[in-house]
RNA sequence: GGCGGCGUAGCUCAGUGGUAGAGCAGGGGAAUCAUAAUCCCUUGGUCGGGGGUUCAAAUCCCUCCGCCGCUACCA
């Protein structure tokens, strides 16, 4: 049996979910959707990153515990999953017991094997430098600024702070052959897009230093086993998460056997280095696989703005869910942009995407030939005559779809997927127009049943394709072409409908968007007469 | 400073040597099954500027201008 494991980032507790969030993991649940109905056995992890310093504060100007204030702040993305109508098959936090064990057991594991030149992985050190609370990074000297408040900051504003303490190395600067070595040569798809992979290439070619990953100024993250006072760094917590949730240290169970290593760790672009570079080093040094791929996905501004809280232009998921609904939102974010790039969120780009592509094409396609099946054909599945060269070619593209939307899938291209699928929406919003039922009707009766076959055939095609991006709407178009619940999935692709067989009353599945204060005759975009 | 990318129709972008493309927006028309939806036709660009190679350049080379990413560092 095929098999997918794919993973979100796992979210720093205390942020506040946005636009950002949403899209990383809608871009998961749509390929874990995918490959179920595909036939792929799929284990989808979500979680929340819940140490480091920065929590420890914040529960502390809460007046709460590290614990029971990540109890609380977690919640909220396992909301967001929710309302977005996420897939996932676990929601892993870093607080757990099991992680814990898992974190320890992947330090002992690093520690008992040597580097590529021979050495320990990881040595007992000193570090000294500035380091930011907030963005949980070091800086050099010279990176900092002096404010008037003779405060000194990082680049990103954050302000900084002396720190010298002991601190354990991990041997990062041995293994830069290793990976330039798994980039190009063992696994040449391992970083997209492109851009990024060459990026990463670059960065390790110039070198690499040994990388701290351990604390002692602060209590809150995991222990290092066998020295007490010292946290593990919170990416080397944070990043073995994706092993923990198949079962690590327990490599032998079913759960990691079959999902480890994994097919996608889908990431922000910001966090590209963490997981391309330190984590296969970290799983390489502890003697595990690493993963197939990493994908790092673009940032969202809203109206052609950056998002941030100070200017208060902070997209929240369940605003755009409350005023476009939940399926037009999962279809622009994947459809807007090219999945890599950087987008623009804005109101009149997403009511131009819902009224054109979902209501206008696709909607309305799926109600004119609905209502007319129901008005002309008996309510039920048309009765297929001998097919003409313009019905096989409808009826071919949509077949061929499978195969497209599948190949753009695997490299995360879902505009690419999108468009695919309207151009068949728009294959048979021109076929229907030229075979004219409406003319049929009265001309050729039995013509006209094989035409109303061919469109609901399509419509059965794209509907199931479309599934893993719209589930709820796409559940709504499936129900009104009586596809049975065995006959949804891919595996189902090649079984058509059969004629005779009654169709629901149709209803609407894209209501157009109408502006507020807005007429319902429009204003001024009417065409011809 | 180094490395890399981008600059093509009003907007978003595709196009890497051989007569400039798509979607949306704009204009005209057809049809009337449908969510005032659909379909057809159409306006529109000296492909950032300049120079070069070539029979031929958006596409290759040089240079300049502007924007962006990664990264390093200076006095």
């Amino acid at each position: 049996m095929k098999h997918y494991y794919v993973t979100t980032p796992i979210y720093y507790v205390n942020d506040a979910p946005h636009v950002g969030h949403a899209y990383t993991t809608l871009a998961c649940d749509v390929l874990a959707r995918f490959m179920r109905l595909d036939g792929a056995r799929v284990h989808f992890l979500t979680g929340t990153d819940e140490h480091g310093q920065k929590v420890e504060k914040a529960a502390a100007a809460a007046g709460m515990t590290p614990q029971a204030f990540t109890d609380k702040v977690s919640q909220n993305f396992r909301a967001l999953a929710k309302a977005l109508n996420i897939s996932n098959d676990d929601f892993i936090r870093t607080t757990e017991a099991r992680h814990i064990k898992s974190s320890q057991a992947i330090w002992r594991a690093i520690a008992a094997n040597k580097s590529p030149k021979g050495r320990d992985n990881i040595y007992l050190g000193k570090y000294a430098g500035w380091y930011a609370v907030r963005d949980e990074a070091f800086y050099g000297e010279n990176e900092l600024v002096t404010g008037p408040d003779g405060k000194k900051r990082a680049p990103s504003g954050a302000e900084v702070e002396w720190v010298e303490e002991p601190s354990y190395f991990f041997r990062l600067s041995d293994w830069q052959d290793w990976l330039i070595a798994y980039y190009e040569t063992e696994n040449p798809g391992f970083i997209g897009p492109v851009s990024r992979r060459n990026e990463a290439i670059s960065f390790v070619r110039q070198g690499l230093t040994d990388l701290s990953i351990s604390r002692t100024t602060f209590k809150w993250g995991v222990p290092v086993p066998d020295a007490p006072d010292h946290i593990m760094y919170v990416w080397l917590d944070a990043l073995t998460n994706y092993i923990t949730a198949v079962g690590y240290p327990d490599t032998k169970t079913d759960l990691f056997s079959i999902f480890w290593p994994a097919d996608l760790h889908m990431v922000g672009k910001d966090i590209v280095r963490f997981h391309a570079v330190y984590w296969p080093a970290f799983l390489k040094a502890a003697g595990i696989a690493p993963p197939q791929r990493v994908f790092a996905h673009g940032w969202w501004t809203v109206e052609g703005q950056k998002m941030s809280k100070s200017l208060g232009n902070v997209v929240e998921p369940n605003a755009l869910i409350a005023r476009y609904g939940l399926d037009p939102v999962r279809y622009f974010l994947l459809r807007e942009v090219p999945f890599g790039q950087d987008g623009d969120f804005s109101h009149a780009a997403m009511v131009r995407r819902l009224n054109t592509d979902l209501a206008n094409d696709l909607g309305n396609l799926a109600q004119r030939v609905l209502s007319f099946v129901a008005k002309n054909a008996g309510g039920a599945v048309s009765q297929p005559g001998a097919l003409t060269a313009a019905d096989e070619k409808l009826l071919g593209a949509a077949r061929n779809l499978l195969p497209a939307v599948r190949a753009e899938l695997a490299e995360q291209l879902f505009h690419k997927a999108l468009d695919a699928l309207w151009q068949v929406v728009g294959d048979a919003n021109r076929y229907i127009d030229e075979q004219a039922p409406w003319t049929l009707r009265k001309t050729d009766p039995a013509r006209m049943s094989t035409v109303l076959y061919a469109l609901t055939e399509t419509l059965r095609r794209l509907g199931l394709l479309l599934q893993p991006f719209m589930p709820d709407a796409m559940a709504k178009l499936l129900d009104q072409l009586a596809i049975p619940a065995d006959a949804r999935d891919f595996a189902a692709f090649e079984r058509a409908l059969v004629a005779g067989t009654a169709l629901p009353a149709p209803q609407g599945i894209f209501p157009r968007y109408v502006e507020e204060g807005e007429a319902t005759a429009g204003k001024g975009g009417q065409k011809g007469r």
